[in-house]
DNA sequence: CATTTTATGTATCGATTGATAAAATAAAGC
DNA sequence: GCTTTATTTTATCAATCGATACATAAAATG
């Protein structure tokens, strides 16, 4: 029943999030082993027996950012009474959790490894495909607002949910100058104020 | 009058250039020294020469892409007719440059070093401020077409001038994303669907 | 001419990169 | 206690990082 050899002595998602946190910080390419094994409290030949490689470490963090970080901002697209008010969840929890810490940081997801020559393809491919999926999440709430009358037939949804994306993945920039929680939840707003007209 | 010693055997400019492609593509800490000077067609020693550091030639690169690339986006603030006109213009502007090659690309100045931890701290803090300088310039006009009349006293400027450039900010990530040049000038149009509300 | 000055090509510097080999150690099954 | 299995520690691997020492080549100066 119970694993044969010695068992290991660390905490295997404790030291996951820290690794998430160096990888938030620095991005996947900045972020060297040498600063991961200090953050998580490891030696190297732990580290690599425990993820496999610095990519399995990234891809495990991410994930794990993406189920806690990223649940707040997206769990509520699919449970929002009308698409407005899911556009404007949106954009109200992102400016929520690009300032709930000391130093605004923005996603990891948009900013993790934003190079189109990244030290690995796999790894970029990754991020960018988790981007497009957020893009076609708030394209397919739209078009069930279309089937239940909250939009008309000829609404472009396809342009109206890259729009609501392209303020989102902004905003990660904005964070990370400095934006306050206040200007965020401005650009939320302004964001906002197109959506009459997006939806005539 | 002329240079004493031995006269360099390569165009600085044309180097520079090559040098701001790379950087473009592979942002200021991917991109390798042994990236450059193959690129560049120089060797190190030349490259140092020439140009003092790394850090001295990403400084050069995106002063360069400042004055080229960023030039046909920037420079009609100030002449547009209104503030409208204005934010109209960056943004299409923005679309049409970040889909003017045959892979879109983004902004160097937003994504050359995109991470707090940065390998260069001034390099990191030379783009934020360039970041910001965009944000004010846009504020600026803004605040001009209040004294013009053009938007009321109550408008608020800073909250309009943020929320403009973080849409343009966004395009960035959604170019590098593949986003077509339809697709960005549907996110110039979206944003633009908020002026009446931003503006009374 | 010789001297001075600057640029170039070759080879390489110490430091750091991601990733392991080898040996020591600890826990579970018999 | 003994064997088995896995983890941990120490030390280090080849490759690459940004940056140079050195000797040579080419122009202006005297």
């Amino acid at each position: 029943m119970a694993q044969r050899g010695r068992p290991r002595s660390f905490d295997r998602t404790a030291a996951l999030r820290q690794a998430m946190e160096v990888f938030w910080q620095k991005g996947y390419d900045n972020a060297s082993m040498a600063d991961l094994t200090a953050a998580m409290g490891l030696n190297p030949p732990s580290l690599y027996a425990a993820f496999g490689s610095k990519e399995g470490l990234f891809r495990e963090a991410v994930t794990l950012y993406a189920e806690t970080e990223g649940q707040g901002i997206w769990e509520g697209i699919a449970g929002a009474p009308t698409a407005r008010a899911a556009m404007a969840h949106l954009l109200e929890a992102t400016a929520l959790a690009y300032t709930s810490g000391a130093e605004p940081r923005g996603c990891l997801i948009v900013l993790g490894a934003p190079q189109p020559e990244c030290a690995s393809p796999a790894i970029r491919d990754d991020l960018k495909k988790r981007r497009l999926d957020g893009v076609r999440i708030l394209e397919e709430r739209l078009e069930r607002a279309v089937t239940e009358g909250e939009l008309p037939n000829h609404a472009d949804c396809a342009a109206i949910a890259n729009f609501y994306a392209t303020v989102q993945h902004g905003m990660s920039i904005r964070a990370r100058d400095g934006a306050s929680r206040e200007t965020l939840l401005a650009v939320a707003g302004g964001a906002m104020a197109a959506w009459d007209r997006l939806a005539t």
